[in-house]
DNA sequence: GGTTCCTATATAGGGTTCCTATATAGGATT
DNA sequence: AATCCTATATAGGAACCCTATATAGGAACC
């Protein structure tokens, strides 16, 4: 596992890992955490206080539909799906990002580190 | 001139571009900004109001050297330098903002987008 | 059978980075 | 003289995330 990215520089980007995730299926939020640590190799970590409010958010602006599912074995779960609000703010969130590696990049010279 | 980044993505990277764009030489704050926005495309632009603060706060860690100098035609200028010790951060700055792109990317796919 | 640990959701309070608004000041332009 | 561009400076606040804490179900453990 990869040393974390200080959350400093990171900042930011838990939105667009969060909606990144839930495109490809729908998960929990204590899930959604583990994923993230996970698929990033141990380089993006959030608290998994910090997620939930995210995911109300997420849910204010109708771009991610929490329900609660029960879980036989253990506590219940409350499982978020992406929207179609949701999945069509992805996309330019997306090429924003992009946009801001390649003009960080342009300026700082950071792919070549 | 590209639409700016928004400063919820874009957060975290002031310091990085300054202390890049010092790496090369010597500037004064008005300047700094100046030159982010323009050798970003307009992408990136911070608030001039906001640098300065940046700026003591890396002179206070002796990152960064800032004197006086005198300017016969306006106001006088400060001039900010990297010190070695500056220089000597940049690099792992760099990597670590490198590592945060890749990572990133893996998750969201962003530079496909 | 009580302690500890892992799962799972939730809220309060605070830190850091940056923005907005405002102030000051020199010089050029109109 | 009024306005604009350069140039530095500070106060107050917003936004994103962290730390700390609380609650709760179940498993593992000797």
């Amino acid at each position: 596992m990869n040393k974390p990215i200080r959350s400093k520089i990171s900042r930011g980007s838990a939105e667009l890992a969060i909606l990144a995730l839930l495109d490809q299926q729908p998960l929990y939020g204590f899930e959604i955490c583990k994923r993230i640590e996970k698929k990033s190799g141990g380089a993006l970590r959030f608290n998994l206080a910090s997620l939930y409010p995210m995911l109300y958010e997420l849910e204010k602006r109708a771009w991610v539909n929490g329900q609660w599912e029960s879980n036989q074995a253990g506590r219940d779960r409350r499982y978020y799906r992406l929207t179609p609000e949701g999945k069509k703010q992805l996309a330019p969130l997306r090429r924003e990002w992009h946009a801001f590696f390649l003009a960080l990049d342009r300026l700082a010279g950071v792919s070549g580190a």
